[in-house]
DNA sequence: AACTATTTATAAGA
DNA sequence: TTCTTATAAATAGTT
């Protein structure tokens, strides 16, 4: 859409690949708001340019609710801190931390270097990495937990369910007999309505 | 750009909703590859639709490398803030540091709870942030005192500078007559060229 | 930063 | 769903 077809590939000329940049993602940021209110969904966009600018737009959800979506998804939360892979593979999250515990008494002191703290950053950067993953991890097996304890009720009421529809034609195949037949089972056994109330 | 204008608000057939939803979903995909491609720039799109199913795209930087650029930015946007105000106020770094050696002893035990490493995971953040603004802070003055080294070495040089233009055209205008009569001064005093060197 | 010739995306219909 | 098509919208190259 535009005087002529481009093919898509990187634009060699530095000034129209600028023009160009700013041009689509502009379009691109509105496309993405058209869309999230069109179709009420949550979409979250993360532009970094060549110069490292960032760009960012989320819909109504804030960013952070849809980025922490995302990450719940990604069952591989933990391959993907690759900036702590080396240190993840060899040190478990007790002996990282006590690794920083050291480089911190280093920063107490009152003449800190540049170098030192550029080092503490890094270990602290690492650390937060690793508690975040942890953390995740652990609200995973959280959830699994949950989704196992669900999918029994699930079952349970399915089952459960099934012996009130076959009761319920056994109980109208017998009606017109005597329906009083039926009654102290029915009253005697609360338990189905009771584990119906549980599913939602 | 289709039969007729759209005006941007939610689609309120649901039918025509979730069709508008795949084919604008895909345009805002494709367009987000192109964007990545053509202006190599790094591009991270999540899309969360109304029945909660998650569609991303993430061009070649991993889209872990780009949330986590992000979430870097966000971090340095608090830090301005929240710690200028509250931490950077009331705790030196120092103090900081003492507070977390505490947590991480907490983290070390076996059996940590999440909500102690949310708590963790915040107290890491803020040290971060701290770190990175003592990093700053301790950069810029050395930047300073670079400037006003700088300063004063130009300053020298422009005296030293305007000094030999006028023995210059003073030694021109005697030349004619005795040329020799200027020679000891301008030998004697050496340091004219050895700070013009230290300019660049 | 505007303009405009074209291409591209897509809304509605089949 | 998928395709077709008329039309709206985006944008490449130009000024």
């Amino acid at each position: 859409m535009g005087r002529r077809k481009v093919e898509i590939k990187r634009i060699e000329n530095k000034s129209s690949r600028q023009v160009t940049f700013c041009k689509r993602r502009n379009g691109l940021m509105e496309k993405a708001r058209q869309l999230s209110i069109l179709c009420e969904s949550s979409v979250a966009l993360i532009i970094i340019s060549a110069t490292g600018r960032l760009y960012s737009f989320s819909s109504g959800d804030s960013m952070a609710k849809i980025l922490s979506r995302y990450e719940l998804e990604q069952a591989d939360d933990l391959k993907t801190l690759d900036l702590e892979e080396k240190t993840l593979n060899y040190l478990s999250h007790k002996e990282l931390l006590e690794t920083i515990q050291c480089k911190i008494e280093e920063a107490k002191s009152e003449n800190v270097s540049i170098d030192c703290l550029k080092s503490l950053e890094e270990q602290l950067k690492t650390a937060l990495s690793v508690t975040r993953a942890r953390k995740t991890e652990l609200m995973m097996e959280l959830v699994k937990t949950h989704q196992e304890k669900e999918k029994l009720l699930r079952e349970e009421n399915q089952s459960l369910t099934n012996q009130l529809i076959k009761m319920g034609k056994m109980k109208k195949s017998v009606e017109a007999e005597d329906a009083r037949a039926m009654s102290p089972e029915s009253s005697s056994d609360n338990k189905p309505p009771e584990t119906l109330l549980l599913l939602k």
